[in-house]
DNA sequence: CATCTATGTTGACACACGTCGAACCAGGGG
DNA sequence: CCCCTGGTTCGACGTGTGTCAACATAGATG
């Protein structure tokens, strides 16, 4: 469950953590590797079940959500958990268990990071 | 070639033309609706080879390319020109066919609107 | 321990996707 | 008219993806 710091658009900070990167991607033309790991990123988000669990951790109350808050998306169990999943390993999302329950929360800065990308 | 407005996250303005729309993705869950044109979108850029090919036109003076000034991305011919379709598709670029040359140019709004739905 | 609820994992399957070579279309010169 | 160059379309092939039912696991609770 340790998130493996997925492959993000974020450079390791110096110490721990990581920041936002990535200048408009209306800036210059984007090197292989850098269309590499952004693609991971909107890849991610480029499944209309995908976008609307995102969406619905990005804007639950408190920032995070359980899974059984938001698996009302018209798929079966295991397949919101396979999005979950995915949406993980893009780095988008954090999973913790708490109790009885799994909560997801979103990456904040990767979000900002996307949102630079697309800035003009 | 008429581009067929695509499907994309912009209302039809009163008149003509298209408005950016969206609010955050963060600030209420997306609707299956929503979602589902969204996505359209993220998912064109969720190929690394499309991702280069969009942020190339992009950044290219005047804000338009000819094939010839962007096709160094890896992969044949062919394959750039199925991909510049498939974003053309997805309303992210529209093309011009002016004399030999054919030009791809992004289009602003829609970048506009994507950008605005990864605020936070 | 037995059992119930909440999630994740596995295996299978149909379909979509990225890629290429070959064939094809559009203009511009000879 | 032929041919060259720039681009698109076609057909095929291997791989990836979304989905589900069935099974497995983790805590809570009796």
């Amino acid at each position: 469950m340790s998130n493996a710091k997925a492959l993000s658009l974020l450079e390791p900070a110096d110490g721990q953590g990581v920041v936002p990167c990535c200048r408009p991607l209306t800036e210059r033309p984007m090197s292989a590797a850098e269309a590499d790991t952004a693609a991971r990123m909107f890849k991610a988000l480029g499944d209309p079940v995908r976008l609307r669990l995102f969406s619905a951790v990005a804007s639950h109350e408190g920032g995070e959500a359980c899974v059984c808050d938001i698996s009302d998306v018209g798929v079966s169990q295991p397949t919101v958990s396979h999005h979950l999943k995915k949406l993980k390993e893009a780095g988008l999302l954090t999973s913790e268990r708490r109790g009885t329950w799994v909560y997801y929360r979103v990456e904040p800065s990767v979000l900002a990071a996307m949102g630079a990308l697309l800035t003009q």
